[in-house]
DNA sequence: GTCTATAGAAGGATAGAC
DNA sequence: GTCTATCCTTCTATAGAC
Protein backbone atom coordinates (compact mmCIF):
# COMPACT_ATOMS: atom_id res chain seq x y z
CA UNK A 1 0.00 0.00 0.00
CA UNK A 2 1.76 3.33 -0.95
CA UNK A 3 1.89 6.31 1.58
CA UNK A 4 -0.78 8.85 1.10
CA UNK A 5 0.26 11.33 3.95
CA UNK A 6 1.77 13.44 0.30
CA UNK A 7 -1.16 13.09 -1.53
CA UNK A 8 -1.89 16.90 -1.70
CA UNK A 9 1.67 17.33 -3.01
CA UNK A 10 1.96 14.58 -5.56
CA UNK A 11 0.23 13.19 -8.64
CA UNK A 12 -1.16 10.00 -8.55
CA UNK A 13 -1.54 8.33 -12.12
CA UNK A 14 -5.07 9.19 -12.72
CA UNK A 15 -4.35 12.60 -12.78
CA UNK A 16 -1.67 12.75 -14.67
CA UNK A 17 -3.71 11.16 -17.29
CA UNK A 18 -6.27 13.46 -16.93
CA UNK A 19 -3.40 16.61 -18.07
CA UNK A 20 -2.24 14.02 -20.28
CA UNK A 21 -5.44 14.22 -22.33
CA UNK A 22 -5.85 17.89 -21.98
CA UNK A 23 -2.04 18.01 -24.04
CA UNK A 24 -2.22 20.13 -26.80
CA UNK A 25 1.68 20.52 -27.93
CA UNK A 26 2.46 17.87 -30.61
CA UNK A 27 -1.49 18.11 -31.73
CA UNK A 28 -0.83 20.07 -35.36
CA UNK A 29 -4.65 19.67 -36.06
CA UNK A 30 -5.45 22.67 -33.48
CA UNK A 31 -4.54 26.39 -33.56
CA UNK A 32 -3.69 25.75 -29.84
CA UNK A 33 -1.45 22.73 -30.87
CA UNK A 34 0.45 24.50 -33.53
CA UNK A 35 0.91 27.41 -31.45
CA UNK A 36 2.44 26.08 -29.08
CA UNK A 37 5.16 23.91 -31.34
CA UNK A 38 5.72 26.80 -32.93
CA UNK A 39 6.11 28.29 -29.19
CA UNK A 40 8.60 25.45 -28.31
CA UNK A 41 10.70 26.54 -31.40
CA UNK A 42 11.14 29.82 -31.04
CA UNK A 43 11.48 29.92 -27.27
CA UNK A 44 14.35 27.09 -27.65
CA UNK A 45 16.20 29.09 -30.26
CA UNK A 46 15.53 32.70 -29.49
CA UNK A 47 14.65 32.38 -25.85
CA UNK A 48 11.35 33.27 -24.59
CA UNK A 49 12.18 37.12 -23.37
CA UNK A 50 13.12 37.51 -27.07
CA UNK A 51 10.50 36.01 -28.36
CA UNK A 52 7.76 38.45 -28.87
CA UNK A 53 4.11 37.81 -29.68
CA UNK A 54 4.35 39.34 -33.18
CA UNK A 55 7.06 36.86 -33.58
CA UNK A 56 5.16 33.90 -32.79
CA UNK A 57 1.95 35.08 -34.34
CA UNK A 58 3.27 35.26 -37.10
CA UNK A 59 5.47 32.74 -37.58
CA UNK A 60 2.22 30.87 -37.17
CA UNK A 61 0.17 33.21 -40.10
CA UNK A 62 -1.74 34.96 -37.85
CA UNK A 63 -2.08 38.55 -36.29
CA UNK A 64 -0.56 39.13 -32.31
CA UNK A 65 -3.63 40.30 -31.32
CA UNK A 66 -5.70 36.76 -31.99
CA UNK A 67 -2.77 35.12 -29.70
CA UNK A 68 -4.64 36.23 -26.93
CA UNK A 69 -7.55 34.54 -27.92
CA UNK A 70 -5.87 31.00 -26.71
CA UNK A 71 -3.73 32.20 -23.86
CA UNK A 72 -4.64 34.93 -21.58
CA UNK A 73 -1.17 36.40 -21.55
CA UNK A 74 2.61 35.25 -22.67
CA UNK A 75 3.42 33.47 -19.54
CA UNK A 76 0.50 31.11 -19.71
CA UNK A 77 1.89 30.04 -23.54
CA UNK A 78 5.18 29.13 -21.87
CA UNK A 79 3.36 27.26 -18.68
CA UNK A 80 1.20 25.25 -21.43
CA UNK A 81 4.86 24.63 -23.10
CA UNK A 82 6.59 23.47 -19.80
CA UNK A 83 3.48 21.40 -18.97
CA UNK A 84 2.69 19.29 -22.01
CA UNK A 85 6.60 18.54 -22.10
CA UNK A 86 6.74 17.13 -19.12
CA UNK A 87 3.06 15.20 -19.00
CA UNK A 88 4.39 14.16 -21.95
CA UNK A 89 7.81 12.36 -21.43
CA UNK A 90 6.69 11.53 -18.07
CA UNK A 91 4.00 8.60 -19.46
CA UNK A 92 6.82 7.29 -21.71
CA UNK A 93 9.49 7.29 -18.87
CA UNK A 94 6.44 5.30 -16.77
CA UNK A 95 5.95 3.10 -20.22
CA UNK A 96 9.89 2.24 -19.94
CA UNK A 97 9.86 1.29 -16.67
CA UNK A 98 7.20 -0.87 -17.01
CA UNK A 99 8.76 -2.73 -19.92
CA UNK A 100 12.17 -3.38 -18.30
CA UNK A 101 13.10 -6.37 -16.18
CA UNK A 102 17.06 -6.01 -14.68
CA UNK A 103 17.65 -2.84 -12.30
CA UNK A 104 20.14 -2.23 -15.31
CA UNK A 105 18.08 -1.99 -18.14
CA UNK A 106 15.49 -0.27 -16.20
CA UNK A 107 19.03 2.67 -15.65
CA UNK A 108 19.77 2.26 -18.84
CA UNK A 109 15.54 2.97 -20.30
CA UNK A 110 15.65 6.08 -17.60
CA UNK A 111 18.37 7.20 -19.81
CA UNK A 112 17.43 6.34 -22.84
CA UNK A 113 14.46 8.21 -22.28
CA UNK A 114 15.77 11.19 -20.74
CA UNK A 115 18.23 11.79 -23.90
CA UNK A 116 15.26 11.24 -26.05
CA UNK A 117 12.80 13.79 -24.49
CA UNK A 118 15.45 16.36 -24.65
CA UNK A 119 17.18 15.55 -27.98
CA UNK A 120 14.17 14.00 -29.60
CA UNK A 121 10.97 15.18 -31.15
CA UNK A 122 9.82 16.93 -27.78
CA UNK A 123 13.24 18.15 -27.36
CA UNK A 124 12.32 21.85 -28.03
CA UNK A 125 9.68 21.81 -25.60
CA UNK A 126 11.84 19.97 -23.01
CA UNK A 127 14.48 22.76 -23.51
CA UNK A 128 12.66 25.66 -22.70
CA UNK A 129 11.20 23.04 -19.53
CA UNK A 130 15.18 22.77 -18.27
CA UNK A 131 16.55 26.19 -19.83
CA UNK A 132 13.63 28.62 -19.54
CA UNK A 133 12.50 28.00 -16.09
CA UNK A 134 13.42 30.90 -14.13
CA UNK A 135 10.96 33.07 -16.95
CA UNK A 136 7.89 31.22 -15.45
CA UNK A 137 6.73 33.01 -12.73
CA UNK A 138 6.58 31.68 -9.22
CA UNK A 139 3.47 30.28 -8.70
CA UNK A 140 2.95 28.72 -12.23
CA UNK A 141 6.53 26.98 -11.10
CA UNK A 142 4.84 25.13 -7.82
CA UNK A 143 2.44 23.28 -10.56
CA UNK A 144 5.02 22.41 -13.09
CA UNK A 145 7.31 20.98 -10.18
CA UNK A 146 4.58 19.06 -8.81
CA UNK A 147 4.46 17.20 -11.94
CA UNK A 148 7.88 17.01 -12.17
CA UNK A 149 8.11 15.23 -9.05
CA UNK A 150 6.27 12.08 -10.46
CA UNK A 151 9.34 11.09 -12.77
CA UNK A 152 11.72 12.57 -10.22
CA UNK A 153 10.60 9.76 -7.71
CA UNK A 154 10.96 7.20 -10.54
CA UNK A 155 14.40 8.09 -10.94
CA UNK A 156 15.12 7.54 -7.22
CA UNK A 157 13.46 4.95 -6.23
CA UNK A 158 15.81 3.30 -9.39
CA UNK A 159 18.87 4.96 -7.88
CA UNK A 160 18.29 3.63 -4.33
CA UNK A 161 17.57 0.05 -5.65
CA UNK A 162 21.13 0.48 -7.36
CA UNK A 163 23.08 1.97 -4.70
CA UNK A 164 21.69 -0.86 -2.02
CA UNK A 165 22.71 -3.64 -4.67
CA UNK A 166 26.37 -1.85 -5.07
CA UNK A 167 25.85 -1.34 -8.93
CA UNK A 168 26.23 2.32 -7.79
CA UNK A 169 28.23 4.37 -5.70
CA UNK A 170 27.13 7.33 -3.67
CA UNK A 171 24.16 9.45 -2.46
CA UNK A 172 21.15 8.55 -5.02
CA UNK A 173 20.49 12.33 -5.11
CA UNK A 174 23.36 13.74 -6.05
CA UNK A 175 24.00 10.92 -8.78
CA UNK A 176 20.47 12.14 -9.77
CA UNK A 177 21.77 15.48 -9.93
CA UNK A 178 25.15 14.99 -11.94
CA UNK A 179 23.27 12.81 -13.82
CA UNK A 180 20.44 15.27 -14.44
CA UNK A 181 23.46 17.96 -15.63
CA UNK A 182 24.91 15.46 -17.74
CA UNK A 183 21.87 14.74 -19.63
CA UNK A 184 20.33 17.74 -19.95
CA UNK A 185 23.23 19.64 -21.25
CA UNK A 186 23.45 17.47 -23.80
CA UNK A 187 20.96 19.19 -26.19
CA UNK A 188 23.52 21.98 -26.59
CA UNK A 189 26.23 19.75 -28.20
CA UNK A 190 24.69 16.72 -29.32
CA UNK A 191 23.71 16.09 -32.93
CA UNK A 192 20.76 13.41 -33.48
CA UNK A 193 21.60 13.38 -37.21
CA UNK A 194 25.45 13.53 -36.17
CA UNK A 195 28.26 10.05 -36.02
CA UNK A 196 27.37 9.06 -32.36
CA UNK A 197 23.77 7.54 -31.65
CA UNK A 198 21.43 8.23 -28.64
CA UNK A 199 22.12 4.29 -28.11
CA UNK A 200 25.65 4.74 -27.88
CA UNK A 201 25.33 8.01 -26.02
CA UNK A 202 22.80 6.46 -23.44
CA UNK A 203 25.54 3.60 -22.57
CA UNK A 204 28.16 6.00 -22.25
CA UNK A 205 25.97 7.94 -19.83
CA UNK A 206 24.79 4.98 -18.12
CA UNK A 207 28.92 3.83 -17.36
CA UNK A 208 28.89 7.17 -15.80
CA UNK A 209 27.03 5.77 -12.60
CA UNK A 210 27.91 2.00 -12.96
CA UNK A 211 30.69 0.41 -10.87
CA UNK B 1 57.73 22.01 -29.66
CA UNK B 2 53.77 23.18 -30.05
CA UNK B 3 52.04 23.45 -33.33
CA UNK B 4 51.72 26.53 -33.96
CA UNK B 5 49.37 25.99 -37.52
CA UNK B 6 46.69 27.10 -35.26
CA UNK B 7 48.33 29.98 -33.65
CA UNK B 8 44.91 32.88 -35.10
CA UNK B 9 42.77 30.39 -33.67
CA UNK B 10 44.09 29.88 -29.87
CA UNK B 11 45.23 31.58 -26.96
CA UNK B 12 48.35 31.46 -26.01
CA UNK B 13 49.86 31.98 -22.34
CA UNK B 14 51.21 35.77 -23.03
CA UNK B 15 48.02 36.73 -24.48
CA UNK B 16 45.43 35.05 -21.56
CA UNK B 17 48.21 37.43 -19.01
CA UNK B 18 47.25 40.23 -20.80
CA UNK B 19 43.32 39.94 -20.78
CA UNK B 20 43.82 38.66 -17.01
CA UNK B 21 45.36 41.98 -16.82
CA UNK B 22 42.59 44.07 -17.67
CA UNK B 23 40.26 42.17 -15.67
CA UNK B 24 37.89 44.28 -13.60
CA UNK B 25 35.31 42.44 -12.60
CA UNK B 26 36.62 41.71 -9.18
CA UNK B 27 38.26 44.94 -8.28
CA UNK B 28 35.72 46.58 -6.06
CA UNK B 29 38.27 49.63 -6.16
CA UNK B 30 36.84 50.54 -9.81
CA UNK B 31 33.47 51.75 -10.91
CA UNK B 32 33.83 49.58 -13.62
CA UNK B 33 34.79 46.74 -11.24
CA UNK B 34 31.78 47.46 -8.98
CA UNK B 35 29.41 47.34 -11.91
CA UNK B 36 30.49 44.41 -13.85
CA UNK B 37 30.03 42.33 -10.01
CA UNK B 38 26.58 43.58 -9.67
CA UNK B 39 25.98 43.06 -13.43
CA UNK B 40 27.23 39.53 -12.94
CA UNK B 41 24.32 38.67 -9.55
CA UNK B 42 21.94 40.69 -11.70
CA UNK B 43 22.49 38.71 -15.15
CA UNK B 44 22.51 35.42 -12.63
CA UNK B 45 19.40 36.10 -10.50
CA UNK B 46 16.91 37.27 -13.21
CA UNK B 47 19.04 36.79 -16.37
CA UNK B 48 20.24 39.52 -18.85
CA UNK B 49 17.10 40.09 -20.97
CA UNK B 50 14.95 40.65 -17.39
CA UNK B 51 17.71 42.98 -15.87
CA UNK B 52 17.72 46.52 -17.15
CA UNK B 53 20.24 48.67 -17.51
CA UNK B 54 18.10 51.18 -15.03
CA UNK B 55 18.46 48.04 -12.34
CA UNK B 56 21.82 47.95 -12.95
CA UNK B 57 22.72 51.82 -12.35
CA UNK B 58 20.45 51.78 -9.36
CA UNK B 59 22.03 49.16 -7.89
CA UNK B 60 24.87 50.33 -8.03
CA UNK B 61 24.06 53.91 -6.94
CA UNK B 62 24.09 56.17 -10.23
CA UNK B 63 21.96 57.02 -13.22
CA UNK B 64 21.07 54.73 -16.15
CA UNK B 65 22.50 57.05 -18.46
CA UNK B 66 25.64 57.10 -16.60
CA UNK B 67 26.48 53.51 -17.38
CA UNK B 68 26.93 54.14 -21.19
CA UNK B 69 29.75 56.20 -19.83
CA UNK B 70 31.51 52.89 -19.16
CA UNK B 71 30.39 50.66 -21.78
CA UNK B 72 29.22 51.28 -25.34
CA UNK B 73 25.73 49.36 -24.71
CA UNK B 74 23.99 46.27 -22.98
CA UNK B 75 25.86 43.39 -24.69
CA UNK B 76 29.35 44.77 -23.79
CA UNK B 77 28.45 44.28 -20.33
CA UNK B 78 27.71 41.17 -21.15
CA UNK B 79 30.82 40.25 -22.62
CA UNK B 80 33.02 41.86 -19.76
CA UNK B 81 31.20 39.53 -17.42
CA UNK B 82 32.14 36.47 -19.39
CA UNK B 83 35.36 37.20 -20.78
CA UNK B 84 36.37 38.62 -17.03
CA UNK B 85 35.12 35.13 -15.86
CA UNK B 86 36.44 32.69 -18.14
CA UNK B 87 39.73 34.73 -18.00
CA UNK B 88 39.97 34.71 -14.08
CA UNK B 89 39.22 30.84 -13.73
CA UNK B 90 41.39 29.70 -16.75
CA UNK B 91 44.11 30.84 -14.59
CA UNK B 92 43.45 28.80 -11.13
CA UNK B 93 42.51 26.12 -13.67
CA UNK B 94 46.31 26.36 -15.23
CA UNK B 95 47.68 26.45 -11.65
CA UNK B 96 45.95 23.29 -10.46
CA UNK B 97 47.27 21.08 -12.99
CA UNK B 98 51.01 22.31 -12.57
CA UNK B 99 50.41 21.91 -9.11
CA UNK B 100 49.30 18.29 -9.02
CA UNK B 101 51.75 15.15 -9.80
CA UNK B 102 49.69 12.02 -10.39
CA UNK B 103 46.99 11.96 -13.46
CA UNK B 104 43.93 10.99 -11.09
CA UNK B 105 45.27 14.24 -8.78
CA UNK B 106 45.20 16.33 -12.09
CA UNK B 107 41.32 15.06 -12.68
CA UNK B 108 40.75 15.91 -9.36
CA UNK B 109 41.89 19.22 -9.45
CA UNK B 110 40.57 20.10 -12.63
CA UNK B 111 36.88 18.68 -11.43
CA UNK B 112 37.77 20.94 -8.13
CA UNK B 113 38.50 24.23 -9.74
CA UNK B 114 35.33 23.62 -12.72
CA UNK B 115 33.22 23.54 -9.12
CA UNK B 116 34.91 25.70 -7.17
CA UNK B 117 34.11 28.76 -10.31
CA UNK B 118 30.56 27.70 -11.10
CA UNK B 119 29.86 27.67 -6.88
CA UNK B 120 32.25 30.08 -4.90
CA UNK B 121 33.50 33.69 -5.43
CA UNK B 122 33.06 34.11 -9.23
CA UNK B 123 29.83 31.64 -9.49
CA UNK B 124 27.71 34.22 -10.58
CA UNK B 125 30.32 35.48 -13.82
CA UNK B 126 30.52 31.78 -14.34
CA UNK B 127 26.48 31.05 -14.59
CA UNK B 128 26.04 34.52 -16.85
CA UNK B 129 28.79 32.43 -18.82
CA UNK B 130 27.20 29.42 -19.11
CA UNK B 131 23.61 30.20 -19.18
CA UNK B 132 23.18 33.65 -21.00
CA UNK B 133 25.56 32.36 -23.80
CA UNK B 134 22.83 32.62 -25.93
CA UNK B 135 22.14 36.60 -25.41
CA UNK B 136 25.68 37.39 -26.24
CA UNK B 137 25.92 38.69 -30.29
CA UNK B 138 27.49 36.00 -32.22
CA UNK B 139 30.73 38.41 -33.40
CA UNK B 140 31.24 38.51 -29.66
CA UNK B 141 30.25 34.83 -28.79
CA UNK B 142 33.85 34.37 -31.50
CA UNK B 143 36.44 36.01 -29.07
CA UNK B 144 34.95 34.03 -25.92
CA UNK B 145 35.02 30.62 -27.46
CA UNK B 146 38.37 31.57 -28.15
CA UNK B 147 39.15 32.07 -24.56
CA UNK B 148 37.34 29.09 -23.47
CA UNK B 149 39.33 27.05 -26.02
CA UNK B 150 42.31 27.40 -23.46
CA UNK B 151 41.27 25.17 -20.68
CA UNK B 152 38.78 23.19 -22.71
CA UNK B 153 42.19 21.98 -24.20
CA UNK B 154 43.76 21.21 -20.97
CA UNK B 155 40.94 18.84 -20.08
CA UNK B 156 40.65 16.99 -23.45
CA UNK B 157 44.73 16.30 -22.81
CA UNK B 158 43.93 15.08 -18.99
CA UNK B 159 41.02 12.84 -20.26
CA UNK B 160 42.86 11.65 -23.38
CA UNK B 161 45.78 10.93 -20.91
CA UNK B 162 43.34 8.72 -18.67
CA UNK B 163 41.49 6.75 -21.33
CA UNK B 164 44.95 5.83 -22.58
CA UNK B 165 46.02 4.51 -18.65
CA UNK B 166 43.12 2.64 -18.68
CA UNK B 167 41.70 4.78 -16.14
CA UNK B 168 38.44 6.18 -18.21
CA UNK B 169 36.30 4.74 -20.83
CA UNK B 170 35.05 5.89 -24.04
CA UNK B 171 35.71 9.00 -25.67
CA UNK B 172 37.26 11.81 -24.32
CA UNK B 173 35.12 14.36 -25.77
CA UNK B 174 31.61 12.96 -25.50
CA UNK B 175 33.13 12.07 -21.37
CA UNK B 176 34.11 16.05 -21.33
CA UNK B 177 30.72 17.36 -22.87
CA UNK B 178 28.44 14.53 -20.14
CA UNK B 179 30.76 16.13 -17.59
CA UNK B 180 30.57 19.68 -18.12
CA UNK B 181 26.83 18.78 -18.24
CA UNK B 182 27.00 17.93 -14.61
CA UNK B 183 29.55 20.42 -13.29
CA UNK B 184 27.62 23.48 -14.12
CA UNK B 185 24.56 22.10 -13.58
CA UNK B 186 25.48 21.99 -9.99
CA UNK B 187 25.44 25.62 -9.09
CA UNK B 188 20.82 24.95 -10.07
CA UNK B 189 21.01 22.61 -6.83
CA UNK B 190 24.36 22.49 -5.07
CA UNK B 191 24.44 25.31 -1.76
CA UNK B 192 27.95 25.54 -0.75
CA UNK B 193 26.57 26.42 2.70
CA UNK B 194 24.40 23.15 2.68
CA UNK B 195 26.13 20.07 4.63
CA UNK B 196 27.26 18.50 0.93
CA UNK B 197 30.97 20.20 0.91
CA UNK B 198 32.37 20.77 -2.71
CA UNK B 199 35.39 18.26 -1.86
CA UNK B 200 33.25 15.35 -1.34
CA UNK B 201 30.61 16.67 -4.41
CA UNK B 202 34.31 16.75 -6.83
CA UNK B 203 34.73 13.30 -5.28
CA UNK B 204 31.70 12.06 -5.84
CA UNK B 205 32.04 13.68 -9.46
CA UNK B 206 35.88 11.81 -10.33
CA UNK B 207 33.76 8.87 -9.36
CA UNK B 208 31.96 9.23 -12.41
CA UNK B 209 34.29 9.38 -14.66
CA UNK B 210 36.73 6.68 -12.92
CA UNK B 211 36.39 2.92 -13.82
C1' DG C 1 32.34 60.33 -13.93
C1' DT C 2 27.73 61.43 -12.98
C1' DC C 3 23.43 64.01 -13.71
C1' DT C 4 18.96 65.41 -16.16
C1' DA C 5 15.96 65.02 -19.80
C1' DT C 6 14.27 62.83 -23.47
C1' DA C 7 14.26 60.72 -28.03
C1' DG C 8 12.83 56.74 -30.37
C1' DA C 9 11.58 52.05 -30.71
C1' DA C 10 9.40 47.88 -29.28
C1' DG C 11 6.52 45.01 -26.64
C1' DG C 12 2.24 43.15 -24.05
C1' DA C 13 -2.33 43.46 -24.00
C1' DT C 14 -7.30 45.17 -25.01
C1' DA C 15 -11.68 46.36 -27.57
C1' DG C 16 -14.75 45.64 -30.81
C1' DA C 17 -15.84 44.42 -35.72
C1' DC C 18 -16.31 40.52 -38.72
C1' DG D 1 -11.16 32.25 -34.30
C1' DT D 2 -9.07 36.04 -36.51
C1' DC D 3 -8.46 40.98 -37.79
C1' DT D 4 -7.60 45.96 -37.15
C1' DA D 5 -6.37 49.60 -34.48
C1' DT D 6 -4.33 51.34 -30.70
C1' DC D 7 -3.19 52.24 -25.75
C1' DC D 8 0.20 52.24 -22.46
C1' DT D 9 4.31 50.94 -20.57
C1' DT D 10 9.05 49.93 -20.58
C1' DC D 11 13.44 49.93 -22.36
C1' DT D 12 18.00 51.26 -24.62
C1' DA D 13 20.61 54.87 -25.82
C1' DT D 14 21.92 59.86 -26.68
C1' DA D 15 22.96 64.87 -25.75
C1' DG D 16 24.67 68.17 -23.21
C1' DA D 17 25.27 70.42 -18.53
C1' DC D 18 27.99 70.12 -14.30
Amino acid sequence: MEDMSHKSARLDLDELESVFAAMELTNPESAKGRLLTMAAHLFKVRGFDRTTVRDLASAVGIQSGSIFHHFKNKDEILEAVMRDAIVYNTRLMIEGVKASTTLKEQLLGLIRCELESINGVTGEAMNVLVFEWRNLPEEKQRGILELRQYYEDLWLSALESAVEQGMVQGDPFVIRRLLAGSLSWSSTWYRIDGSLSLEHLAEQALLLILH
